[in-house]
DNA sequence: CTTGAATAATGAACATGTTAAGTAAATGGT
DNA sequence: ACCATTTACTTAACATGTTCATTATTCAAG
């Protein structure tokens, strides 16, 4: 415990009631749900992340991808390397711009994808009816509007 | 694309708009801020987390510390070496169970939480001001709600 | 057309996440 | 007292996170 007499007004927030904390709290039990459905078809959280935003967009660059699917480049170089070995994804160069990479999902990834689908989309129903739907809702608004505020005055 | 017609109520929702990637992307936001404090003072998250729950609690054991940080056992061991190396915390065993390990913040680490404080304060209040006070609330009482929804019927 | 700066991706090095296996100390029956 | 089981922690192995350096193209002057 700190002494509680050192008020100046820069203390730290209990750890318990940070925004950060709440964030990853929350993050790993949802996750949790999710894990055993993925590992139990070979796959970890970030490929299969890569492989939902390449299952949306029939074709992207490394860095759209690393944007949409939330995962820094060099780990995207990685998780490419390890879904084209797998015969997931289909890796080529984009034709105007020698050094952008074209990265399309393969029909096995597709249909990999379709596979998984029913368990992952039944795990997350269940979480939303746990959580409550018009909860669910407000959470998600409150996290995209925070997360608006917050990219606004950004380096971009 | 997906075909549209096959809708069998069981299509994944769009990557942009699922809870897992929300929390994600605002956390990183967030992380974001304050990174580069922690990095200029030499320790990494997850460290600077460790501390600041041994700031609260004076002597804890290693699997309440892994649960109030939110690291994972193997992790935090690893983690536990690196401070100790530093001279951050004192590493012992229970008195009475010689399995269980007996971690406090040393004077030097206080000093050094003490010392970051501000700092880190000072970004936190920013963060909140970029959101908003009251929608922050909103946000942190949702996330603690739906926490405690499925955090009920888990496996303990 | 050449060269220096900017961009896209990759490689390297170390820290952490994740699961499984291993070790040592307690616990509960017999 | 003995022994199988459980508990607390640690190691190991591999994937990812994170920052910095490097390579290959492209772009933008000049």
């Amino acid at each position: 415990m700190t002494d509680p007499e050192m008020r100046d007004g820069f203390e730290l927030s209990d750890t318990r009631r940070t925004l950060p904390m709440a964030l990853l709290r929350l993050r790993e039990l949802v996750m949790a749900e999710f894990r055993p459905i993925l590992s139990g078809h070979g796959v970890t959280e970030q490929q299969w992340r890569v492989m939902r935003v390449l299952f949306e967009v029939d074709e992207i660059t490394a860095s759209d991808l690393a944007d949409r699917a939330l995962i820094l480049a060099p780990s995207l170089s990685r998780i490419l390397k390890t879904l084209e070995a797998r015969g997931f994804i289909d890796l080529g160069r984009s034709p105007g711009d020698g050094r952008r990479a074209r990265i399309r999902l393969s029909d096995t990834g597709r249909a990999f994808i379709r596979s998984v689908s029913p368990e992952s989309a039944a795990v997350y129903a269940k979480i939303g009816e746990r959580i409550g739907a018009d909860r669910l809702e407000k959470l998600l608004t409150l996290l995209d509007q925070a997360n608006t505020a917050l990219d606004e005055n950004s380096t971009k």
